[in-house]
DNA sequence: TAAGTTGGTCAATGTGGTTGTCCATATAGT
DNA sequence: ACTATATGGACAACCACATTGACCAACTTA
């Protein structure tokens, strides 16, 4: 005789939806620091992946972030410091100068791929691979269909 | 005779959870922009929920939103030239200065918290009830209890 | 009442973004 | 072929938002 509970008040899921994020790129980031990749940052992932396989200009990674070419150049200056990327200049095009991932980059690339997988599996020991398979197809439902037009630098300002 | 389909990657789903939260809090303030919000932004929600119904100091603020009291100060300075919230001294204690939502900023509250559960509507709609529970409880049962424990600030930083 | 703690503010700094400007190089139009 | 335009990259100045360090006034405690 139990009435149907109430339905939880509307703020609720995006903050689920945020702290579920969260968890998954913290428990990334922690096991790609254990995995000789401390250095890391949850950025860089979405820029390593506009960098592709076959490398891209400052220009181009300022367009597919939504950012501009100068901000996407100096985000090329940090990670070519710390040794993800490098920057090699195109024989075709005296101006053009390509980013590519190192061979440190490529690795932190597969690793992140590989931990998300696991990841995904532990989602799925948890909650059965219906759960899991369900929360993917209802949020594919409800979000744009190209995954990586996020832009998400600058998105979250306070003022 | 169809084969299962395959296991989506891993990476999808942090993906898909940024792009729901992101879809969500975009309509939000594009409605609140709508009824005389538009200088909200996606940041003062937890801002106004942090301060609280009896208001708090920038001390407390910044220890619950994992930032420094200079940063919650000024964070404070902003809201209350954009008239969200105001200052007034503690008679109990000289030291300290409570900030509280003024009428516009518990208004600016009451309306997200209306529209958080028109977008719910929205998506219980689409989806049927039962998935968007089904969606809230697997989000639940893979995320911190605490619903406000999430240190949004300066969380992506990219270097 | 002296010593320590706490709340608030000021100043300097770092990072990551912006726009504006400029130059070298490619590309298109006549 | 030559000029005009468009493009990639770099430099500078600036802005927003966080940090740490220092400091003072006011409360608390020994």
């Amino acid at each position: 005789m139990s009435s149907a509970p109430p339905d939880p008040p509307g703020f609720e899921l995006p903050l689920r939806l945020l702290l579920a994020f969260q968890v998954i790129i913290d428990e990334l980031h922690a096991e790609l620091a254990r995995e000789g990749h401390a250095a890391m940052r949850p950025m860089h992932g979405f820029v390593f992946q506009a960098i592709g396989p076959d490398g891209t200009t400052a220009v181009e990674l300022g367009r597919r972030l939504g950012v501009s070419k100068q901000a996407a150049g100096k985000m090329v200056e940090s990670l070519e410091r710390a040794g993800y990327v490098e920057r090699t200049s195109d024989p075709a095009d005296a101006r053009r100068k390509i980013v590519r991932l190192t061979a440190h980059g490529v690795d932190a690339l597969a690793r992140s791929a590989r931990i998300f997988d696991r990841i995904r599996g532990d989602w799925v020991r948890r909650l059965g691979s219906e759960r899991v398979r369900g929360l993917e197809e209802t949020l594919r439902a409800m979000t744009p269909q190209d995954l990586w037009r996020l832009d998400v630098p600058g998105w979250f300002g306070t003022s």
